[in-house]
DNA sequence: TTGTACGCGTTATCAT
DNA sequence: ATGATAACGCGTACAA
């Protein structure tokens, strides 16, 4: 087993000083061609690379981004945690990837972990607990200390960092609207609790859609789901009891299931009733119809985020200026809505 | 904006030297009550935590894990990597995820860096590149340096280290042999090509499984797939042509896309023709008919993984003996099979 | 052209 | 009971 080797093996070995060696190695003016020449052959022969955490300690830049996500078991964070990784390899830096689980409190021991020197600022998606305690201490001291933050899909006006949204209310105007244009009268909303930002806002598109092409808004058309496990009796009895033509879900696995569920009482999807979800994940794609989609970008979202964070990290200056970028969405039509 | 508090501040602020302070914040015997009272109160008014890199460089030791995964948007690495990140949290390490690409040349750049004192071991899946290369020296360098290493799911033998596999061999025989039991004799096999240490295997039981049940193994009802794209015109080809009423699935993709399109035929499902898939995805839950799986066990195996890893991290023993665990693999029953 | 000394933040050992 | 010093590995300003 041969051991990592250092600058000061090197020195020893060769006999001349440290700093001899880690300017040698710098290709530095100011050794003499030989001694350089001698060095670099000794150091290429016994394979030597740079102590990351030594180099780290002195710069006091680790070149690592912390990335905290409720899970990772979620198509839509995982293509975004693609994103992130893509660019932030591409510009020389690691990602450390902790899942909060949707509790407050692994958000919570994560960053304080991660904050103590292990990373350079962080990318994160709030947890659902964070989101219903609305309590962000956690995110301030951070940002007190001066670590950069960028907060994407659920985020916080809370808290002044960078963002990356999708436009969800534009997202959900525009499934709606279509299914307006393909005559559609009883469009429903299958959705979460308002705590999560993003379905505060789809529900407001989703609204705004009908009213503007003067549809009813009938509350009775809305069935709000706590937490994201799948309530799956609620859905079907909503399913059931109400006179619906098409349905808007504000993920995949509500719009899988309620497909499946009218599609075992006999009725035909788009022609009885059609779907529309959201994230255009997997489960979209391979479903039978296949499932239109309102898709969220997550890999270019992962991508700006990542922009935006080492922005901040590299840059020097001390200003605090905040964006939030808001990306649009696509609709990507597919079997389960006429086209 | 605050800066991070560091020993020294507490000290020339307190006006002592900052080993006492590291004793006081030790709790150490040899400090004063009243001194370790003052500094204790101080460190944790100005919230003093301890520099991750500092120590790391200090002890050698990162706590940090790495691992390599060839995608994340695959569901069965996700459901591994959250068994890792578990068991590694609640062990005190971090996890950094990188991803391969199923590429060799990202795999080695990886793993090249975070080899530098980035972390104190690795957990991987090797790349579709590597294995068809048959290229392992970057692994073998790792293992050289004493850097311990697990491999799962896609190991090879090539490189004595620990490993976490299923037993594919049995899954697929344990697939093949319900087929048989259901009554089914035109048993396909949709798999990739042999590069795969997993496709040979499940190739195998598929085989064995034929063979103890006196049926013929015939050539032409196994389709291998070069790579992990789907050439779903291949697949169709092959289902038109090819008069069979059961199908294993190295994977979901192809068995939901063989489903739909056998469905598309109107053929129905078990009735006519029943499918089994590896993995045990979100897929195999979602799609309709419920697909039968030969579940992985992802976030055991993870567990697993990242239990071995620790043990040899932490282990101060210099033996080397490597274990390979293999998982039994479990059929999760569901539509496509009669049941 | 080469080497010395210092600092990054922490801890452990050895003085005082 | 407290402090000085060295060390982890590296880089660099300053001496020689």
């Amino acid at each position: 087993m041969k051991q990592k080797i250092t600058l000061k093996h090197i020195a020893r070995e060769l006999s001349v000083s440290i700093s001899t060696v880690s300017k040698a190695l710098k290709n530095s003016e100011e050794i003499s061609k030989d001694t350089k020449d001698k060095i670099q052959a000794f150091a290429k022969l016994y394979n030597y690379k740079p102590n990351n955490i030594a180099i780290s300690l002195k710069n006091r830049r680790t070149k690592n981004i912390g990335v905290i996500i409720p899970d990772i078991v979620h198509h839509f964070f995982t293509t975004v945690f693609r994103g992130i990784e893509n660019y932030a390899n591409a510009k020389g830096y690691n990602v450390i990837l902790c899942m909060s689980d949707e509790s407050f409190d692994k958000e919570v021991i994560n960053m304080e972990l991660l904050a103590n020197g292990s990373i350079d600022g962080f990318i994160m998606a709030l947890s659902a607990e964070t989101q219903i305690k609305n309590d962000y201490n956690h995110l301030k001291e951070v940002a007190e200390q001066g670590i950069p933050l960028v907060l994407f899909d659920r985020i916080t006006d809370e808290i002044e960092c960078d963002k990356v949204v999708i436009n969800d209310m534009e997202g959900a105007y525009k499934a709606v609207t279509k299914f307006i244009e393909d005559g559609r009268k009883q469009i429903a909303l299958i959705t979460t609790e308002d705590y999560y930002s993003v379905s505060r806002e789809r529900a407001k598109g989703y609204k705004q859609a009908l009213l503007d092409h003067n549809l009813p808004y009938r509350e009775n058309l809305v069935l709000k789901l706590p937490f994201m496990d799948v309530d799956e009796l609620a859905i079907n009895e909503f399913l059931d009891r109400e006179k619906i033509d098409a349905v808007l879900c504000v993920n995949e696995i509500y719009a899988i299931h309620s497909m499946r569920h009218v599609q075992s009482k006999g009725l035909s999807i788009p022609k009885d009733i059609s779907f529309i979800g959201f994230t255009d994940g997997i489960l979209s794609k391979y479903s039978t119809p296949g499932l239109t989609a309102v898709s969220q970008h997550g890999e270019k979202m992962g991508a700006i985020a990542a922009e935006m964070l080492i922005e901040k990290i590299e840059s020097e200056k001390e200003e605090e200026t905040y964006t939030t970028t808001v990306l649009d969405t696509t609709i990507v039509a597919r079997g389960s809505t006429n086209n």
